[in-house]
DNA sequence: CTGAAAGCGCTTACAG
DNA sequence: CTGAAAGCGCTTACAG
C-alpha cells in the first residue's frame, strides 16, 4: 500500500479510502489510485486489514480432520455462501498437539476469531468453546447450548435398530461414537428405545464404545464377533465404524448379509460404494452444512441471539448388508 | 497478550518469549507466564503473529469452488499435511466479483500471501499467477512453468476413446474442457491421438468445448445428440459433464449405453452411483493433493528452486456406461 | 478533499 | 534475564 501511495504521489490514508469506496475523496484522485493500484497489481492483505478493523466479510469453519464427512458438510457450506458476500476460510490443524488434546478447537477459534473472522463453524467439537463472535456447532458436544444443528438421530438410530429388529434379529450389537456427542448418546438412546419397543432386554455385552474414529471400531467388531455367542447384526453408530466391521466380518471369514447384518450412520459416499452396500440412516451433511452456515450468516449479522438449535430430518437407506438372520445369499 | 503481562506483571515481550519458547527467560517467570496464559485461556492471534513475523507454518490453498473434485484433493493434502507442522488454511471465495473476474486467483494469493501464509496450493488455476511466496499448481495453466502436479491426461484421454473404439465406436463426440487448462488440452490431444490410431477422421461437428463447469455441458450435449447424425459415443473431459451428457441423453429418450455410450475423467465419487455407472479415466485426485502439499512444503523449507513437475499416473476404469453401439440391453 | 498520527496484537533488535 | 520502543500493513478519528 506504501507503494501504491508512494508512486500515486498521496498518503496511504488516501489510498485506503479509494480501496474501501470511501466517500470524501476527489473524482479524479480516485480515478489515478485506482489506475496506480491497477498498475501494481495491488491487494490490500487480509492480515493487516483483519487486525484493524472489526469487520471481515470471511466467516471461518474449524474441523479436526477432513473425511468425506467433513467433506459433504463443506459443500453444504458453500452453496449457502455462494454469493452471500462472505468468503469462508477453513481451518484444519496438521496435529501437532495431537487432536485429542483437550481444547484444541478453542485454540483454534481463538486464532481465528481474534480479528480474522467475523464468526465460525464448528464441525463436531469435542468441548464447549466461549468465543466473541457467533459460533455455530454442527453436532454440538452433549449439553451445549450454543447455536447449532443436528440432524435427528435418535429418529434415525430407532428407525435403524428397528429395521435390524423387523428383519428378525434379536442379537444386535451396537458400537457407540464418542461420548461427549449430543449425537452419539442419541444415537445409543434410539438403540435402546428400539429394543424396548420390541420386548427385547439390552445385553450390556453387546454394547461397545468407539469415538467415531474408524480405526477404534476394529478391536470392538473383533471383541464382538470372535465370540460363540456373537450378534447376528451390528449397528455401528457411523458410516466409518460401520465400514471397519464389514472389514472384520470379512476378516473373520463371515460373510455379510448371511451371517452378519450390519447398519452404519451418515450416509458417506463410500457407503454405497461398499461390497455390499451399506444400510446406513442417511444425515444429510450437505444439509448441516448449509444451515449451519444460514444461521451463522444471520447471527453475524446481528439477527436476535438466543436459542438457535436446528434439528434436520434422516432417513434410512436400506442396502445390501442387512437380511435376515441366517439368510443364504442366493 | 497485554492481559497476560498485567495479569503476570511482566512486559508483553516477556509473554511472546515465553509463548514462542526463545531462551533468555527465567525458568521461574517462564512458570508464572504460562500459569497466566493457562489461567486466562490465552492463544496468540494469528493475525497479528503473522504481521509481524515473515514464517507462519500455514500453508494455503485457494480453490473457486468446491465441488467433489475438490473435496478428494483436501483429502490428500490433509494427509500429506498431518504432523508436518503445517497448519492449512482454505480459501473459498463467495463468488463477489465472480469466479469468472480473471485474476481472482492472484487477488486471493495476495490477500494470504502477503503474510499469512508461507505457500500456497492453487487448485486449477485461470491464469498464471506470481507470488512472493512458493506456489504449487494443481492442474496449471497451459504453458505454465511454476511447479505443478498433474495427471498424465495424455495417457488418459487416449485410453479412455480408445476402449470406445475398441467396443466398435466410430462416430464418438467430443465434450472438451476449459481450454487454458493443461489438463484439457492434453485431453483434446488424447482424443485426436486415438482417433488417428484407429484411422478415423475427425469430423470437427463432434467436437463442442465447454469449460468443466458441469452445466456448460448441457446444450453442447443436446447439440451433439438432437441431430440424425449424432454419435454412438460420447467423450466428455470431466466426470461432471459427462454426468450431465447422462442427463441430456436421457432426456433425450436415449438409453445408455445402448443408444449412447458414455466415458468421462476424473472417477470422482458420483460417477460409481450414477445410474448407468460412469466408465471413466481415474486421476487419483487425492494422490494429486497429496503431491502437491509433498512438493510445496519441500519448496517452503527451502528445497531447491526449479522446475518441479510432478505427472502421475491414471487408469482407465470400465463401468455400465459404455457398450458396443446398437447393443440390445439384456 | 487530504494528510499526520495513533493503534490493532504481536515480535525483535536494542539497551540495560 | 527483562523492558521500552519500533514496526508489520492497514484504517480511522482528528486536524487542516
Amino acid at each position: 500500500m506504501s507503494d501504491v501511495a508512494r508512486v500515486a504521489g498521496v498518503s496511504t490514508a488516501t489510498v485506503s479510502r479509494v480501496v474501501n469506496g470511501h466517500y470524501g475523496v476527489s473524482a479524479s484522485t480516485v480515478a489515478h489510485v485506482r489506475a496506480t493500484i491497477e498498475e501494481l497489481g495491488y491487494e490490500s492483505s487480509l492480515v493487516a486489514t483483519s487486525l484493524r478493523r472489526s469487520r471481515t466479510n470471511v466467516l471461518g469453519l474449524v474441523a479436526h480432520s477432513f473425511e468425506s464427512y467433513t467433506a459433504e458438510v463443506l459443500k453444504g457450506v458453500m452453496k449457502a455462501l455462494k454469493g452471500s458476500g462472505y468468503d469462508l476460510i477453513i481451518y484444519v490443524n496438521s496435529d501437532v498437539y495431537g487432536t485429542d488434546a483437550d481444547g484444541w478447537e478453542q485454540r483454534h477459534l481463538n486464532r481465528l476469531s481474534g480479528t480474522l473472522t467475523d464468526g465460525c463453524i464448528l464441525v463436531t467439537p469435542w468441548s464447549t468453546v466461549h468465543s466473541s463472535t457467533p459460533v455455530v456447532a454442527i453436532d454440538p458436544v452433549k449439553d451445549s447450548t450454543i447455536p447449532s444443528v443436528t440432524a435427528d438421530n435418535l429418529t434415525g438410530a430407532t428407525a435403524a435398530v428397528g429395521h435390524l429388529i423387523g428383519l428378525g434379529h434379536r442379537r444386535i450389537g451396537f458400537i457407540a461414537g464418542r461420548s461427549s456427542l449430543q449425537a452419539a448418546s442419541s444415537r445409543e438412546e434410539g438403540y435402546h428405545r428400539a429394543l424396548a419397543r420390541a420386548g427385547i432386554a439390552v445385553d450390556p455385552g453387546l454394547v461397545r464404545r468407539g469415538d467415531f474414529q474408524p480405526d477404534t471400531a476394529v478391536p470392538l467388531a473383533r471383541a464382538l464377533l470372535d465370540s460363540p455367542d456373537r450378534p447376528t447384526a451390528i449397528f455401528a453408530a457411523s458410516d466409518g465404524m460401520a465400514l471397519k466391521v464389514l472389514d472384520v466380518a470379512r476378516e473373520l471369514g463371515l460373510s455379510v448379509p448371511d451371517d452378519l447384518s450390519i447398519v452404519g450412520f451418515d450416509n458417506v459416499p463410500e457407503s454405497a460404494l461398499a461390497q455390499p452396500a451399506l444400510t446406513t440412516v442417511d444425515q444429510s451433511m450437505y444439509q448441516l452444512g448449509y444451515e449451519a452456515a444460514r444461521l451463522l450468516t444471520a447471527l453475524v449479522t446481528g439477527a436476535p441471539e438466543g436459542a438457535h438449535q436446528v434439528l434436520l430430518p434422516v432417513k434410512l437407506v436400506v442396502r445390501g448388508s442387512t437380511a435376515p438372520p441366517g439368510t443364504t445369499h442366493l
